[in-house]
RNA sequence: GGGCGCGUAGCUCAGCCUGGUAGAGCACCGGCCUUUUAAGCCGAGGGUCGCAGGUUCGAAUCCUGCCGCGCUCACCA
């Protein structure tokens, strides 16, 4: 533990404080408050003999003998107040100074004046505990750094740290931003339902993924948690919800990075009567707009680069991608060893063996050289059909399938198809699947037959995506991890964490 | 799991290379101070230098092992 507020002696220190204000009779957790204005809103008013009462956490207190200054913040901002001796009384100002500290929530009334260095400020004609604190915060001044403190005490860094609270409030407006714009009937990409469907599936579908295993008592049934939103949204669509998205949590039983977190939020969103093309164009429009709405610019920040993303959108095949690179045609339909020697040093600089499948080998290579230098938005398209088991096959090149993949900023953002309607398709695909998964791949999907009977039952042609929320916040927030748009990341538990 | 780095007062860190009984700032406690902005001034307390072993007359410092944490790579849509 590393922690201003972890000295056992301050922590006794105010435990006592707040017994003391116990045995004198007075709450120092009451119930009620008596605000009439916000921070923000006792600023506005200006220099005024009608008195305010604020509200909020006290900041480091400026005592001199027999005045003090203090600044109260709430979510609105900060006020400082003046409280003078002869202004409160004795009484006041002895339980002032032995009972308020730095950290404490408290209230203050009185008129306000401006000192002479020009800070408009509530001169404290009485004050009131409204919280004693136990454990202070760290001063602004010194702020919380310290990444795992910050992370396993998130409510301290919130509190500390504004510009922190600040990419929080965004992810708030983001997600509202995007839920009205996906519902809003008045414009081409618009006119979306949101639904809820299972976290808890009894076979995990949707993604190539390991999924987290649970229990139904009663059932006696093996559960998973979600890896992907997908098949329930298709048997909405199979059902007549032709326009329909979700925004939920999913679950991937894999590595913990600046990217990766187990638990994450995914956007789905599913239209009837399209293709991969319109999806394309929606995923531009809708992130052109977040930017727009959040940002006020078209233009983000990741790291030190600086994305533009009014430009056009560059769209290029994944195996056009690697030929670039490698300087040869490359496709699914080659032999892995003639694939192997025309990928050069994209294969002899990894360490770890790279699979045989084609479709696989591209795949991996694309992701492990090429992904990271896709700063500029652009759409990859064309992946092998043998990575893409719930996707449309390309008429004109049946090794590959209409699922295009947009990255920023080097990140993978988010995956769109034309999605497999055809259920004799499908089965012989979860057919190949399960063959994978015998061979050792527990990656490779499960068969599902329920999904299956929904794709019988009939389902127009359709185009889904499936947009990762976190790395959006990322981009459009600027942070470099997702850890900093999730308030409360997967961490290791902490060695005794005794008190 | 691999690589790199870190672990000294409640916090941030110096001291380690070149071994000689442990330092600073802030916090905390006491005193002074009625317009401060990390307020200021004076004073006091506080550490088995991550743990264990080794080398040495002597180890925070050199060596070995272990533990914890961070970054990174690998794993991973």
């Amino acid at each position: 533990m590393s922690e201003e507020s972890q000295d056992p002696k301050v922590i006794a220190l105010r435990r006592e404080k707040a017994e003391a204000i116990r045995a004198r009779g007075i709450d120092p957790y009451p119930p009620r408050v008596e605000r009439t204005h916000t921070a923000a809103e006792a600023l506005a008013v200006g220099e005024s003999t009608e008195p305010v009462t604020v509200c909020g956490r006290v900041g480091p207190i400026r005592l001199m003998g027999k005045a003090a200054f203090f600044h109260l913040a709430d979510a609105s901002g900060r006020i400082q107040v003046y409280l003078k001796k002869n202004i409160v009384g004795d009484e006041a100002w002895e339980h002032f100074k032995g009972d308020l500290e730095l950290s404490d929530f408290a209230q203050v009334t009185g008129p306000l004046f401006t000192t002479k260095t020009g800070e408009l400020t509530v001169e404290a004609r009485e004050w009131k505990m409204l919280a004693k604190t136990i454990r202070p915060l760290p001063k602004e001044h010194f702020g919380l750094k310290d990444r795992e403190t910050r992370y396993r005490h998130r409510h301290a860094d919130l509190a500390a740290n504004p510009e922190v609270r600040e990419v929080f409030l965004q992810r708030s407006r983001i997600i509202s931003a995007m839920r009205r714009w996906l519902e809003d009937p008045g414009h081409e990409f618009g006119g979306y339902v949101e639904v809820e469907t299972p976290v808890m599936h009894t076979i995990p579908g949707g993604a190539l993924a390991r999924p987290f295993e649970t229990h139904h008592n009663a059932l006696g049934l093996d559960l998973f948690l979600r890896i992907a939103l997908e098949l329930h949204h298709k048997r909405c669509v199979v059902g007549g919800i032709e326009r329909v998205f979700e925004i939920g949590r999913i679950f991937r039983n894999e590595g913990i990075s600046t990217r990766h977190n187990p638990e994450f939020t995914m956007m789905e969103l599913y239209t009837a009567y399209v293709d991969v093309r319109y999806t394309e164009r929606l995923m531009e429009a809708l992130i052109k707009h977040l930017a727009q709405e959040n940002n006020g610019s078209s233009v983000v920040t990741l790291g030190d680069q600086t994305i533009a993303l009014d430009c056009p959108w560059r769209r290029v095949s994944l195996c056009e991608l690697i030929s670039e690179r490698c300087g040869a045609k490359v496709h699914p339909g080659m032999p892995a060893p003639e694939l192997r020697a025309l990928l050069g040093s994209l294969v002899d600089a990894d360490e770890k063996p790279l699979p045989d499948e084609p479709g696989h080998l591209l795949l991996e290579v694309f992701e492990r050289h090429l992904e990271e230098t896709l700063v500029a938005p652009t759409f990859v398209t064309d992946f092998p059909k043998s990575v893409s088991p719930l996707v449309k096959a390309r008429r004109d090149d049946p090794l590959l399938a209409e699922r295009t993949e947009l990255y920023i900023g080097g990140l993978e953002l988010a995956p769109m198809y034309t999605e497999l309607n055809d259920p004799a398709e499908q089965r012989l695909r979860f057919e190949e699947q399960m063959r994978a998964r015998e061979a050792g791949d527990d990656e490779a999907m499960r068969m599902d037959l329920d999904f299956l009977d929904a794709l019988e039952h009939g389902m127009p042609p359709t185009s889904g995506l499936g947009l990762g929320i976190d790395r959006l916040v990322m981009l459009l927030t600027g942070q470099s991890s997702i850890r900093d748009v999730i308030l409360f990341p997967l961490l290791r538990p902490e060695i005794s964490p005794v008190d």
